[in-house]
DNA sequence: GTGAAAGCGCTAACAT
DNA sequence: ATGTTAGCGCTTTCAC
């Protein structure tokens, strides 16, 4: 529980002593005032008169001066910095997330701090962790969270956003596909397909996407009058997509139309299908994937799938981010944002002749 | 140059008034002891009387406090926070290259602050905001550094590692695999495969990747007797090696075998082969990549390649990292480490019949 | 509009 | 082994 601290590591010496940085007292002393104007030269609705700003910018330049921002934190509590908290950085998904959180909000001015946070209980001490840090705010991609690491985050008012996962947790910020309608949609899509023996290919378990995906398949299912789908495990990875449609196949009443939880267990599934079992798709078998990640449209695979809307959803998410930095006591923000049915030739669109 | 003190956002405020983060002083009194000795309980060498020692931590556990790590720093001058710079994010090995980073990085108890830079000059910007938040060390993964930015970082001691990139500066300390004997180990290949007129689909024209592996693989042919590859630009993407490949073989001359920059400008050149120019791998033509991320070994690609060692790629430049941090002096450190042929069927053994 | 003084939370140097 | 003092680099009163 305890942080360790008592860490070998702390032995190793810090910077190099010669290594001069710069300090407001030097650039005071160059452009001739006093400390206090150094650093309201520095502070955008600062009072200043623009002669004094002028001589003390010329300074700064001179010495390569800027403020150092870990001091000024120690006043404004802020650090300008953001807690980015990876759950499942294997999925090209996630990894595409990844990157356009860092590019955008380095665009912003703002630091990332990045964590990786295998289970939900990594992400608590993740968590922790770049609370110590005074982050500004903290996102946790594709992964649960502990009500205690919310409550400390709350307690210090950090906001924290889900992305791409719920919790029971009601009072926390969010932004994710509606995954539930995205389910729908590929019951319809394979209804219209003329199939009627149906499977879904789990991700993890636990996974709120998983869980809301298979929801909303099943209900739109039991809406058109289909029996509910049979279940595998695929644990959102290639290698268990490939095992599950195995098992699904050779059991005793083999499926006509298989959705996956994500693209990359749809390609094991695929390459299953037609390597380990010589079946074709979509004339034997439609499979139907989630995510949209490039390779889906690769003529190898031509998947048909679910697009998530990355770029929107990591804007919706910056957005919140800001909203709830300038107001930590403002209410919960929820963005469920549509998916897009991206037909390609892995399901059939009609019955079968 | 000058960085964007001026932004709107520093008007947000800071964190939320009433947030209550204890401090030395709140322990030091529960525990009755003075704030120096608090300090010392946090301290691994320190001398401290084991009864006091344990009537800190008391105190600390009750009240939850740990000491803030930036308010540490001002004095120590250690941030425990690693720079990272990933240049080109969209290649899978960079994505698991950087989750290997952040999770080994995590476990040695260091913070990582991630960047992203598409240039060269744009590295140089991260790594001056990086030095302002006064990291303890640089990584820049698959991308060049500019000298000015070297020097600054330099200056004020902070280490600097190149992953897989040289520059001409030879002051810099990197890790790499030997991409030049990767490229002869091709030449090699293709050569007992029979093959006689190659070519060679670049990647990004100035990474020092793509030169290394070229000129391994063109000295090499030289040395066996073969001509000089003919040259195409694949930009080290699927799209650029599917049109790269069409370029090849719809010109003058086609060739019989190939060589890829990397895996995934290798799938697409083996999409442009198969599917768009209907020939057959490796029957028509050879195929062979370099960097061997998973979905080489899937069926349907099954690409011939050169391994990159990632994790041993990743361990050196830690173990790297932590001397350098320890003495900013030493002298660069340089590993180059051997890449490992992965023999799939992309590309023909032997001589055809 | 500007300077002096106090203090953010911590550690280091010097006492004892 | 512990307390006192000074100061890391900065911002923020509060005077003027």
């Amino acid at each position: 529980m305890t942080a360790p601290l008592d860490d070998a590591s702390r032995t190793r010496p810090g910077r190099k002593a010669g290594a001069a940085v710069p300090n407001s007292d030097a650039v005071a002393r160059l452009a001739g005032v006093s400390r206090s104007t150094v650093s309201r030269a520095f502070t955008p609705g600062a009072s200043i008169a623009p002669v004094t700003l002028e001589r003390v910018m010329a300074a700064a330049r001179e010495l390569s001066y800027s403020p150092n921002p870990l001091a000024r934190s120690l006043i404004s509590r802020r650090t300008d910095t953001v807690g980015l908290v990876m759950g499942h950085p294997e999925n090209p998904f996630y990894q595409e997330v990844l990157t356009g959180f860092t590019s955008r909000l380095q665009r912003r001015d703002l630091r990332v701090m990045c964590q990786t946070a295998p289970d939900i209980e990594s992400v608590e001490d993740s968590v922790r962790s770049l609370l110590r840090y005074n982050v500004d705010a903290v996102i946790v991609t594709s992964s649960g969270i502990t009500s205690a690491a919310v409550g400390e985050a709350h307690a210090v008012g950090v906001p924290i956003i889900l992305f791409n996962r719920t919790v029971e947790d009601d009072a926390l910020s969010r932004v994710q596909t509606d995954n539930r309608r995205g389910g729908r949609a590929v019951a319809d899509l394979l209804n219209h397909g003329g199939h009627r023996r149906l499977a879904y290919i789990n991700g993890l378990e636990n996974a709120s996407t998983n869980r809301d995906r298979l929801a909303g398949f099943t209900e739109r299912l039991g809406e058109l009058g289909l029996p509910p789908p049979l279940l595998e495990y695929g644990e959102y990875s290639y290698e268990g997509g490939r095992e599950a449609i195995k098992r699904l196949m050779l059991g005793g009443d083999p499926p006509e139309a298989v959705f996956c939880a994500n693209d990359i267990s749809a390609f094991g599934a695929l390459d299953g299908l037609r390597y380990d079992l010589g079946l074709r798709v979509p004339d034997d078998v439609s499979l139907v994937g989630f995510d949209d990640v490039p390779m889906a449209a690769w003529p190898c695979f031509d998947l048909t799938t679910v697009r998530q809307r990355r770029n929107q959803m990591v804007e919706a998410t910056l957005d919140s981010l800001d909203l709830l930095m300038r107001d930590p006591d403002r209410p919960p923000i929820r963005h469920d944002i549509p998916g897009r049915l991206i037909v390609r030739r892995s399901a059939r669109l009609a019955p079968a002749g």
